[in-house]
DNA sequence: AACCGATATGTTTTTACTAGCATATCGAAT
DNA sequence: ATTCGATATGCTAGTAAAAACATATCGGTT
């Protein structure tokens, strides 16, 4: 059998699925919904930062962004305490996080499922 | 933040798809699967330039990417004659086309079917 | 051979984000 | 009451992508 050949000349398809509002600006993508998981994890938006190798300032204003557009909070916040503070997801946001993997997954086997053809028809 | 029945909050799903070259950067989506059609419609790069509104260096620079990633012409290029040159799509930018829109409508598709499952889920 | 309009491409200027810096506030735990 | 670390938010600087500008080249048509 033949080394399958790989070129630098392959090309491969790729997507991107988001949660956007009316006007077009989107709420959540893959960078939310990462986010919102480590928020989940390590309990605290600082730490899920630090996760993620961003800045504490963005991620906070990326929150901010999704839940002024979504119209509802994302995240508990909580300041104070022996840890300074906390942020807890809320039912909403578990739920949004649920049905955007859902989908992520099925777009995902969509994909996979057009791409042979997809490759055979561009040869 | 209260959570109004407003319109402006509705959520809408998007997605973007598009082929790149293994180093990740993009060779053809939806801007250049227009651009494409636009200058097979038109016959020139100037003329599908001026009707996707953007500018013709701009237009040239991404079909000159797309080529160079790909390896091969997406366009027959012509200079000179009464009209100054045309530009006219290779067979197999033809191909491409066929098999990018065939694929975008089966993802079209796919994310249709899963939307109001999705939306039900969110609520 | 002169003309015209499209192809071809280098250079500069805007623009749109992102990253980074600085600083104030809060409140449970000690 | 003091402390400590996270939340909260304004402001600035850096950067990558796009737009704008400039100019040369080509070759069928006249």
């Amino acid at each position: 059998m033949k080394p399958p050949r790989s070129s630098k000349y392959d090309v491969f398809l790729r997507y991107k699925l988001w949660l956007s509002a009316v006007s077009g600006e989107g709420i959540i993508g893959e960078g939310q919904y990462s986010l919102l998981r480590a928020i989940e994890e390590n309990g605290s938006l600082m730490a899920a930062a630090v996760e993620l190798e961003t800045s504490y300032r963005k991620a906070w204003g990326d929150i901010k962004k999704a839940e002024e557009l979504l119209g509802y909070d994302l995240t508990e916040k909580h300041r104070g305490g022996k840890d300074g503070g906390k942020s807890i997801l809320t039912k909403r946001a578990k739920n949004l996080l649920e049905a955007y993997y859902a989908l992520h997954k099925k777009m995902d086997s969509a994909i996979e499922d057009a791409y042979d053809e997809f490759k055979e028809s561009i040869k």
